[in-house]
DNA sequence: GTGAACATGAGAATCAGTATCAACTAGCGC
DNA sequence: GCGCTAGTTGATACTGATTCTCATGTTCAC
């Protein structure tokens, strides 16, 4: 209120150790990790990381879709390097295992179905689980 | 440790006044509620009842299919009575409304996916929002 | 009625995620 | 290199949802 001594972000952003940190530790697994999975993980390797960093860069990275972020059952979010391009996620609920799908069948149908209703501005999300072959043995 | 003096359940649901109080007014309410929207709800009303119990009665109905769980972008459940028969929603993000919708296409979609990896014991999740057509006016 | 099994609720505990804010540093111009 | 400033960091407090504890209250079969 009294004058303009704060800082808001111009946009500009930089390279740190942390972000650096983060964003490898998230190449090097193939799999979801949670916020806290990461923060273990880079302690583990010695990378001092606080976990708020680490939850501002996964948000960062997830805000310019580098990562794929999924809102697990228990409401946990989880966190994946991802291919940039719109798609969908098949999870082994065993063993984590994902794989990435597409379908133009469901695409279609989500906003055709949206339409029919009068919505608009549609948008969704489409999650499928199971067990996969390996965990099956 | 001393003797057998615990409860383990063994499946008897009984009547009381708090689960019908959190029956009705769920059933009393077209939309989702979150628990605590529903606590509030009964307070209003004079029902007293515990968060806890909303949250296990909640459960209980869940389990039984007689309510839907819907876990929102915010991490926050929301819980509506529903018809039990498998289906998926188009909810407005802007007020709330929310649609039963249901797509063979889907379904056949998921499961072929599925398959096609090797995946067994199947299960989905499909949400969509978008503004409805009152929002858009 | 009785009593054992079940249910309740106040409050503590847990837990993911966010807000604070003083100390720190990348990047830029010199 | 040097210094400056805006962007960053992290220890820690905090929030808000959900679960746990356990002493006390109820339901319902017999
Ligand atoms: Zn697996
Ligand atoms: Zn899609
Ligand atoms: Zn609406
Ligand atoms: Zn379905």
């Amino acid at each position: 209120m009294t004058d303009g001594h704060e800082s808001a972000p111009t946009g500009v952003r930089r390279t740190t150790r942390q972000r650096t940190a983060v964003s490898s530790a998230l190449a090097e697994t193939g799999g979801f990790l949670s916020a806290r999975d990461l923060h273990d993980r880079l302690a583990a390797q010695g990378e001092r990381v606080g976990i708020a960093t680490v939850y501002r860069t996964l948000a960062s990275l997830a805000s310019t879709g580098e990562v794929d972020v999924l809102l697990r059952d228990d409401g946990e979010s989880v966190y994946r390097r991802c291919s940039s391009a719109h798609h969908h996620h098949l999870v082994c609920r065993e063993c984590g295992r994902t794989e990435e799908v597409t379908g133009p069948t469901v695409e279609a149908w989500a906003t055709a179905e949206a339409e029919r209703h009068g919505f608009r501005d549609v948008r969704h999300t489409v999650e499928i689980t199971g067990i996969c072959a390996t965990c099956t043995l």
